[in-house]
DNA sequence: ACGAATCGTAAGCAATGACTTACGGTAAGT
DNA sequence: ACTTACCGTAAGTCATTGCTTACGATTCGT
């Protein structure tokens, strides 16, 4: 739920593969382990962890569970990296000053 | 250089507090390592990872070496979280208008 | 009602990664 | 010149995690 786990479920390589499967359109479990190297109680598991960080939501239809981005998710994370852009084009910045202050060519 | 690496080298809590604590500016390794439960060459090891993935920059000042949060390094994941975040919000708003189409109350 | 399909969970295993201690190398102070 | 301070690297250990196989539960088709 918050930033910490969606960064975290995020830096696997095939969990991402997972989301960019997902930027179509939802999905059923088996459409997105189609193809996948590894096997489906695993594409599972990705799915597992990338639900409890928020980033996706399921929606059961009959047989099938249909997964899908779930925008808030990516939206916390984003946030995340907008202050710490802020902060650090400030910090960067006020070193530059510093530098020229105490350096004038 | 790539998001991936940044993505993942942001995974790790003690180097999310690393960068924090290079939020007002750049800082040398024994004062970012001051305080922290871990020892000193732990820390000096996250911050191989995080220069690896471009997200610090080194300038050695005399005895000591100075780290910094590089902008552009958190600008590439930025800009790969804006994009996921355009593709959610379109499959989502498809998604809500298939429902309004297939169940109109 | 019965068999097939879709999916989640449990247990076990192998690989990745984060930490510690020990060491070497360079710059600063006296 | 010698000692001290600052820092990176190497080797080894332990926990985390991603994978597979096996199984159980629910739903669809006939």
């Amino acid at each position: 739920m918050s930033y910490e786990d969606t960064i975290s479920a995020l830096a696997d390589p095939t969990r991402r593969v997972i989301i960019d499967r997902l930027r179509s359109g939802p999905l059923a479990v088996g459409a997105i382990a189609d193809g996948m190297p590894i096997s489906r109680p695993a594409v599972s598991q990705h799915l597992r962890v990338l639900s409890d960080a928020g980033l996706l939501t399921v929606t059961p239809s009959g047989n099938r569970r249909l997964y899908a981005i779930a925008p808030d998710g990516v939206d916390e994370l984003r946030r995340y990296l907008d202050t710490l852009w802020d902060d650090a084009l400030a910090a960067f910045a006020r070193a530059a000053e510093e530098k020229a202050k105490g350096n004038p060519t």
